[in-house]
DNA sequence: TCTATAAACTGAATACAGTCATAAATGAAG
DNA sequence: CTTCATTTATGACTGTATTCAGTTTATAGA
């Protein structure tokens, strides 16, 4: 029914392989200008917000056509996604990386979550069109795919768990993974709460606490 | 920072009260008014969906001037929310209305979900679309405010809850109402990736027993 | 080097969501 | 009935995301 996509979008060739054949000048156009973009687009929409910036400017200060965009990213929804992916991607990492194995289950994971929260605190108004957008993440392959966070914090968490499950001989036998899914997504429904505005820090805080203690079975 | 508002949105008059003091020719047209756009929006993003369906078409088939739309929904997005509300809202009330006391907590739950999911199955299109507005719900009094199905499926999971506990002296001591938004957000979570196109319906509905099943503390 | 093919780029043109100055309808007051 | 103020309706207009037919640029082969 719906007519053919006509104009294709370029190929998503970061990191082209585990051996880099050589580059060619076309690649490393590509890799440049979508660089260009990127940032580009990130200090607009930091500078000014979403709805604000047009892809007429984004364009401009990439210094590209404004049809070029659009083989860079499907949309301009797609365009915030991509821009601020790596960041998140780096947020998760460092939440994990500094996560205090002397602590309780309940305290690394809050330590973990809050880090992710406080990132999307600076830019509320970035964060509630960001959440709304990963909501429905695109396909593997898609030029603003996030499975690769996804799986960082998924598996991130399953890690914390299993290492919590070490010291306690008591625990559940559910596999870490579905673990991890379930408080996966009792913290990023809180945290779309927060940034819709119908919930302050603190509260949002205490009762995700409470939520995760539910899941992981420690009534504190 | 942004400019003031200059279009007033009317005034969402369902039920103006708990008595009726004879609502007038003018609230008579308003109601009748947004009945034919929601109908006329209901038919058309259910043939063509919803990026087919233009807001132009809408107001044709409504017989209503292309602005008068927007003084009943303050855009496109709304008016999605609000035509499919109420159908939203009696099919999460039918749900809980036919559980079945006999049955486990956990399959009475599993109950509800494969009832609201199953409404969604009729067009996933649609579906998707939704519940990324849903995501970020509007505030109380909005013309597409969710308020009472939110409410609705809370307090009712929060009633299976309660009810279950007096069956089992050994159950967990937190606040109902906490394990039923636990229980929700799993489910919220799953109907994205199902409605995203990421997991079949029955994939969906095995990690949602077991991720059910980890909240309620029933490793069945 | 020259030529052919494919990939990448471009910006004028298009389509559409949403606005706003103006007009019509309503109800209240006299 | 006749003002007059307020609410509601209207559609021409505006701004901007996205498309696409045509152009340029890179690469490979001869």
């Amino acid at each position: 029914m719906t007519g053919q996509r006509k104009v294709q979008i370029l190929e998503n060739t970061l990191t082209p392989g585990p051996d880099q054949p050589r580059p060619g000048r076309r690649e490393r156009n590509k890799q440049e200008k979508l660089a260009r973009i990127v940032g580009a687009a990130r200090q607009l929409f930091r500078e000014r917000g979403f709805a604000e910036t047009t892809t007429l400017q984004i364009a401009e200060a990439a210094d590209i056509g404004t049809g070029t965009l659009f083989l860079y990213a499907r949309s301009k929804e797609d365009l915030l996604v991509l821009v601020f992916r790596d960041e998140m991607l780096q947020t998760a990492r460092a939440a994990f990386a500094t996560v205090n194995s002397d602590e309780s289950l309940l305290d690394q994971l809050m330590h973990v979550f809050t880090t992710m929260l406080d990132y999307h605190e600076q830019d509320p108004g970035i964060a509630r069109i960001l959440l709304r957008e990963l909501a429905i993440p695109n396909a593997v392959g898609h030029p603003a795919d996030i499975s690769e966070l996804l799986n960082v914090i998924y598996s991130g968490l399953a890690d914390l768990v299993i290492a919590a499950r070490r010291a306690d001989p008591y625990s559940q036998p559910e596999p870490a993974l579905l673990v991890a899914e379930n408080l996966f997504a009792n913290y990023y429904l809180g945290l779309l709460g927060r940034v819709g505005g119908r919930s302050s820090r603190q509260q949002f805080l205490d009762r995700l606490r409470k939520l995760l203690a539910i899941t992981i079975g420690d009534a504190g």
